[in-house]
RNA sequence: GUGGCUGUAGCUCAGUUGGUUAGAGCGUCGGGUUGUGGUCCCGAAGGCCGUGGGUUCAAGUCCCAUCAGCCACC
């Protein structure tokens, strides 16, 4: 347990709901939760500055110790000055095990985890074995990295001094990634593998910060891992609630209808005082759902990469900038919006920077999904304190999701 | 003027010895992306195959004429 680590819970919504307000004290700053994580796998948010970032309303941004580790390489972020300083992000930091990224990026992203079912089994598992580049045995993952082919290899103990290197203020334990296609046999055996390896990370953490107490700050999350099964869920929330974690990541294989549930199952298992970090969510329904469910942070690349694509979100839904509709339309890409982009861009310049690849574009766009996303839920912890949670939920995604002609 | 090359989707081009509803890339229009590969994927619209004749059961493909562009030589 880090003693530079404290979460402080504020306020329970009640009314049968998990949900509740809280803050989380880091070395480098407070978050004040539920509070959405700004995602910077490279040590950089896509595009954006982190005045930017800090402009948007972001209040933490996480890392990739998978990422960082093919390049530039832990030690030189470690010789930069840790990852905040490395990347000037005067706030707080979280990285990622790579737990997931070893299995995701290496063996074909989408057919490990499909969020929403609707792909056909055989295809899709036949798919996964042929592009197969990671092979998971009982003391780590040896993968193939996706910049240059070259061959590595995580153990939880790797994992950990990568992330202590690295330096953030939060980490997360090394855990196994499944497939929503894997059989219930084969999740219950990579469930008690990832317990295995979430003990070996504590003991790692421990030793980390006795050799080196000047970095003893960092947090250690516990991840925790089930797929869509309650038992299994429940399981891993018993036992991974039982050991000196800091905090919680809930991760795995969530399909988009069970996301509630299974948060549900999980943190009535888990102690109440501990923070708890959903991995990878952001759609609106998504996050209203987990912070329901007593989720406190949670992250997401969405918001940058379909920005990039061209996406932004509006009241009304998330809309293409390409439209040909906007072609002429020189108002800001969503009315009444304060971020940096809708106060002084129209949707015809944008469209324009846009079509014409110009990097502007994907920057305006990126600043404009999180500011949106942040404000989201900025908006929903204000809710939850004063008591209108419900109101907001079902009235904004009422009038996000209706289809607006 | 003579000889040669080229005319197929908005653009750049593929189109086998003639053989079903003529294809690709880009562009256009629309959709997707949830612990990030500025990647990528999925739909759709769009073509009197320069024009007119001819041969043939059948012509983008072969023949003739004609128009346009380019090149070379007078």
């Amino acid at each position: 347990m880090s003693r530079d680590f404290e979460f402080k819970i504020d306020k329970e919504l009640g009314g049968g709901t998990l949900a509740r307000t809280g803050v989380m004290r880091t070395p480098h700053g407070d978050i004040r939760t539920p509070a959405f994580v700004v995602v910077g796998t490279n040590a950089t948010v896509k595009a954006m500055t982190p005045e930017m970032v800090r402009a948007a309303g972001g209040q933490a941004v996480l890392a990739n110790a998978y990422h960082l580790y093919l390049r530039p390489g832990p030690e030189l972020v470690e010789k930069a000055g840790g990852l905040a300083q490395f990347m000037h992000w005067d706030g707080p930091t979280f990285t990622d095990s790579g737990g997931f990224q070893v299995l995701s990026l290496g063996s074909g992203y989408k057919k490990v985890l499909p969020m929403q079912s609707g792909e056909e089994p055989a295809e899709a598992a036949q798919a996964t074995a042929k592009e197969r580049h990671a092979f998971v045995d009982d003391d780590g993952v040896t993968f193939k990295s996706h910049l240059d082919g070259s061959q590595h290899r995580f153990t939880p103990e790797r994992s950990i001094q990568i992330q202590h290197q690295l330096g953030a203020d939060i980490i997360f334990a090394f855990d196994e990634l499944t497939s929503l296609l894997d059989p219930y046999e084969y999740q219950t055996e990579s469930l008690q593998r990832t317990h295995r390896w979430a003990r070996r990370c504590i003991r790692e953490m421990k030793k980390l910060r006795q050799e080196n107490p000047a970095k003893a700050y960092q947090a250690l999350f516990g991840v925790i891992q089930g797929a869509q099964y309650e038992d299994l869920r429940r399981q891993a929330g018993q036992f991974m609630g039982a050991l000196p974690f800091d905090g919680y990541g809930i991760g795995g294989a969530i399909e988009k209808a069970k996301l509630g549930d299974i948060v549900r199952w999980v943190n009535e298992e888990l102690p109440k005082d501990k923070p708890k970090h959903m991995l990878g969510i952001s759609e609106p329904d998504d996050i209203f759902a987990a912070i329901e469910q007593g989720v406190d942070t949670f992250d997401c690349v969405s918001p940058t990469r379909v920005g990039r694509n061209g996406a932004f979100y509006t009241y009304e839904g998330r809309k293409n900038i390409s439209a040909a509709t906007y072609r002429q339309d020189f108002g800001p890409l969503l009315k009444d919006c304060d971020c940096y982009t809708c106060q002084n861009y129209t949707r015809a310049y944008i469209q324009h920077l846009y079509r014409a690849k110009e990097i502007l574009a994907l920057t305006l766009l990126s600043l404009h999904n999180e500011h949106f996303i942040i404000k989201l839920v900025d908006d929903i912890r204000a809710a939850v304190a004063d008591g209108s949670f419900a109101t907001l939920q079902r009235e904004w995604l009422r009038r996000y999701y209706t289809d607006h002609v």
